[in-house]
DNA sequence: CGATTAGCTAACCAAAAGGTTAGTAATTGG
DNA sequence: CCAATTACTAACCTTTTGGTTAGCTAATCG
């Protein structure tokens, strides 16, 4: 059972949502998006406990946002953004409905759906 | 306590995170995007109760995902993707790290942090 | 060698998440 | 009017989440 990309997909959009869903976890971020780091690095900004912010390593290592590589006894964690992209994907459906300049076309789908969805049940 | 209108960016972010990370509430949204809906037709594809559907449209509206507009005894339901935007604007800042044609030049500003990180403690 | 350091685990805790069933209030259809 | 429907609350349960402290292992320093 290779877990390379075998995860469905929907599972791994609830794992890197779950793991944007915190500030601590999205500072972290931020900082290996400027270079790799050390966890005791990581950890000195906050004012939480060295197991918690290997807690959050360990969410975000499991998002696949996050790689470690133990030199020694430090661990190096790199960012690895690619799960990114499928979740930006999913956000970028809905662009259409934002969008001030397609809102017009928008309203005009959502109105042709609702009449098409009634058809249904109710009324 | 004025932080910046309503909750804090962050606030937000962890709620509109929050509420993606999980299945039932991302199809409840792709429903939505076909068109409002009322409460029970969201609720009719799931295999939970409508309470548990109910407490899933909470966190959608708690996040701004979701109005509902009560009408007699039926509830209809919105979507509003503009807490979407803010959630994509901070993914996007990522794109760097995952998109192709850049990875060299990610590559180049990790390097760059990671000697000028390292002027701090160790080594 | 011995002491220190980096990064974990393990065990525990409180609170939040996600579900249930039962009951309630207001509307609507026969 | 009565009965059914719609959408809730309330109360409860279990699992997950985010934190703690204590202790362990392995590597490095003096």
């Amino acid at each position: 059972m290779r877990s390379t990309q075998k995860r469905s997909r929907e599972a791994r959009l609830d794992a890197v949502f779950g793991a944007l869903s915190d500030g601590t976890r999205r500072r972290i971020l931020a900082r290996l998006a400027r270079g790799s780091a050390r966890v005791s690095d990581l950890a000195e900004p906050f004012a939480i406990s060295l197991p918690a912010v290997c807690k959050h390593l360990d969410v975000l290592e499991h998002a696949g946002l996050l790689r470690r590589e133990r030199d020694g006894r430090v661990s190096r964690c790199h960012l690895d953004a690619r799960p990114l992209e499928s979740a930006e994907a999913f956000i970028e459906r809905y662009r259409v409905f934002w969008s001030g300049t397609l809102e017009a076309l928008a309203l005009y789908v959502e109105k042709a759906q609702e009449l098409a969805d009634q058809n249904l049940p109710s009324r």
